[in-house]
DNA sequence: CTTATATACAACCGATCGGTCGTTAATGTA
DNA sequence: TACATTAACGACCGATCGGTTGTATATAAG
């Protein structure tokens, strides 16, 4: 278990895969994504994948895995240099809106498209997908909750209520965009969170006017 | 054209295949969406689709009107009974609710699964979509203007930007609620727009307090 | 060196996809 | 009555779907 040579070949290839698997799943969803098309993009082989996963359910569960570690990578990571509590509230919104402005993926936002495929379709895809919905949205939460323990926000503010309200305006920001083209939508969604925070915080010189 | 007999029988099944299109579309997506199962759901058979549709794309395009006056009948007429101004832009939010709280749909949103699927991908069906949802956004931004105009909302006021934050927390509702079950976010999304109205309302007295 | 394992492949499978064709029967039109 | 149209169907088409099998080969383990 040395790690090299042809396991590390594996690996290497494995990640290539999820890589492009998450972008075009971005773009058509994990269901609509077909192996076939998927062999094109990376070059490689159909059948060659089921020497990495059983069967196409698999690979859907690792590459929401794999979308899940990117959106870490992109969105949490930065934030946590933010100092805590509403000023790293409003950072975890720009964090996002950048990653959708920035076009991270081809198809604007992987969690977005596959939770609208999945919601109503029962099984382990849909669990996956909704356990990682529920870790975004309870770590929204914990920053909120945070700013308030600090008094950066007023004490009477519910948690779960005002990170539903940025989680929401911040995910419909992506699609807006992308079906009414324009940057409107992203500054629409930008100054909702950012008024929204202004008022319910004590100091408002610790955000933006803007 | 009398409109009777075999024409009306070619009318009826039209209709009858485009409710079960819309609703089995709110689920597995217009693409998604095979005329096989379709045939199957109606009791017809799947050739028997191109007597009233070239291909599947014109269904599609016929399927997203259908869905669109089926919102304007649930949504937007009811809505229009209540008075002008800060009520009636409350009112549309409630109904939207109560559209996804009654189960119109057996997946909720039809616009919602569909934006999510197409906003990627041009063609005809897209920008039927995209035309589609610029006039329900445009509804909303003009009832937000009249209440503006009748001196319900404040002055300053960006229409806009609040049909914007009205659209995405109710839109985010229907989602929210089937993946992580619970009503809660239907009173997340309730509890969000009512707040922001009471906030920007000279008087509080017209909308609920809670 | 030997042997088991893992990567990757081409060829192939049954099922299903959107769509065509030819036909039947009921209706609308003349 | 004569004829064109329409709804609806079963049978069938090439393409693609997810998935299987057998094979070649490079590597890891003994």
């Amino acid at each position: 278990m040395t790690q090299d040579g042809r396991r590390l070949r594996g690996l290497r290839s494995r990640e290539a895969i999820l890589e492009q698997a998450v972008a075009l799943a971005s773009v058509e969803g994990l269901d609509g994504l077909s192996l076939g098309r998927l062999a094109a993009a990376t070059g490689t082989s159909k059948s060659g994948f089921f020497a990495h996963w059983r069967d196409k359910e698999q690979l859907q569960l690792d590459a929401v895995e794999w979308a899940a570690r990117q959106w870490t990578e992109h969105v949490v990571v930065p934030t946590l240099r933010a100092p805590a509590g509403v000023r790293r509230v409003f950072a975890l919104h720009e964090a996002r809106l950048r990653f959708y402005e920035d076009g991270v993926l081809p198809g604007g936002c992987f969690f977005f498209t596959v939770q609208a495929e999945f919601d109503d379709r029962p099984g382990a895809v849909r669990d996956r997908v909704a356990r990682a919905m529920g870790e975004w949205l309870g770590f929204v939460r914990h920053q909120v909750e945070q700013a308030v323990a600090l008094g950066e926000l007023a004490g009477d503010v519910d948690p779960a209520q005002l990170a539903y309200e940025i989680d929401a305006l911040g995910e419909m920001a992506v699609v807006h965009s992308r079906l009414h083209g324009g940057e409107l939508s992203l500054l629409h969604a930008r100054r909702a969170v950012l008024q929204r925070l202004r008022a319910l915080c004590p100091d408002p010189a610790l955000l933006p006017e803007d």
